[in-house]
DNA sequence: TGCAAAATAGCACGGTCGTTCTATTTTAGG
DNA sequence: CCTAAAATAGAACGACCGTGCTATTTTGCA
């Protein structure tokens, strides 16, 4: 199913067997990913979008045939966007911690800097926790693509003895994917000025204690912080 | 407005004026705030409502006079909770680190054990983003008040000594938050087990890092971790 | 116990929702 | 160009929504 976030060429044929139809359908979904990131895979409703896509209810409807249907397509989309813009151009940076760090930060900034774009993978989990069901799934399976992306990040890392060999990397993980929720929560919700800069220093403290001490470059001298190099 | 939060005996008259109107009222809002912690607050409505509360529609709007003051009254009754089972109990740890800890406890307990009530203050951060009005006003002042209890609590374990004093409190709150956040996700989202314990670990981390090393009790023996009292 | 007031019920309204069915238009390929 | 197929429109459906209006029932107090 939706897995991809590993690095190979992209899928779809870019020209060809484009049926006109095709091509609205995609406009739609566009549309509607739009409204999702703002309020909601809940919130969208068909009329809502016949509307800002100037078509019928029923033309828009015949695209996707229940609602239901319609959410996967944006949570696929979604997928996707996040894939290329988050994911991939993480890959141009050296195997290990400057990947990790280049995965943060892409990270951070589609979760936070486009002011108007939320994020699905955080919103849906809110909507669909109690709610079984193949949106649910959908969504699921990316973040757990997602995740899985990141942890293998950490595993280089500690291969290369940039990161500490015996630390858990599910607790790594965890630890900066709670940065990512809190600059959510905080810039999000909250408009709390600074949320930025507190999720970068959270994850340089995270990368510094678990830096490998058994590397003369990262054992710390006396007082002094870790030679690790920060963002930014 | 709705603040509280501080130490100070109840407020509500136990037994006296309450009228009928007010106990069904007050079981309106039980059962309201029961579905909203499992369906959000934008999930709420009134129809369902009457069904459970074995009412009519009418008779269960006239209470409230709007939906909106319906999602309003559910938020203050979960504020009321939530300083109940999460705050008042911290009270009796003494100041400082031990009642930060039990206050993260509690928190931690609220958000994750009970398996079936999800938090408020995370669903309707997320509903109400992009949303002005009453009801996000309520959630956010709520949810401010007891981020300040927090706050006061990471200070008064800096005056105390035991935690660094030139540390930014915002910056551990920040953390500690972003791990109840991580905790709600992937416990009750991506249901992975040992959630709770990486919750634990890592705020445990946050108290080592920023424990204050003028102390000779708090300075690290090398190589070993400090002696701060860990959590259970 | 009687009576005003409070609480609740019943009903209807306009609106939006997802969905279905049937027509009409537009497209693409021989 | 012609025509089958694909795409879109239009109207209607049953269901649920919040809300207002008007009875009716229940409560609490003198």
């Amino acid at each position: 199913m939706g897995r991809s976030f590993q690095a190979k060429a992209s899928e779809a044929a870019p020209s060809k067997g484009q049926l006109k139809g095709e091509k609205t359908k995609a406009v739609i979904v566009e549309a509607a990913l739009g409204l999702a990131t703002q309020i909601g895979l809940e919130g969208l409703s068909i009329g809502v979008l016949a509307e800002v896509t100037g078509m019928s209810k029923s033309g828009v409807f015949a695209h996707f045939g229940s609602r239901e249907e319609l959410q996967i397509s944006v949570v696929r989309e979604y997928h996707a966007r996040f894939e290329a813009e988050v994911f991939f151009p993480a890959l141009d940076s050296r195997r290990g911690l400057p990947r990790l760090q280049a995965l943060f930060a892409n990270w951070m900034k589609r979760t936070s800097v486009e002011i108007d774009s939320g994020c699905i993978y955080i919103s849906g989990a809110v909507e669909f926790d109690d709610r079984p069901g193949p949106v649910r799934d959908a969504i699921a399976s990316s973040v757990r693509t997602w995740l899985a992306a990141m942890d293998r990040a950490v595993r280089q890392a500690q291969d290369i003895g940039q990161l500490d060999a015996h630390a858990d990397p599910s607790q790594i993980l965890f630890e900066i994917h709670g940065l990512i929720l809190a600059l959510h929560y905080e810039a999000r919700f909250l408009k709390s000025p600074g949320s930025i800069e507190r999720a970068v220093k959270g994850f340089n403290s995270i990368l510094e204690r678990y830096s490998d001490d058994t590397l003369e470059l990262n054992r710390p001298i006396a007082g002094k912080k870790s030679a690790l190099s920060a963002i930014k």
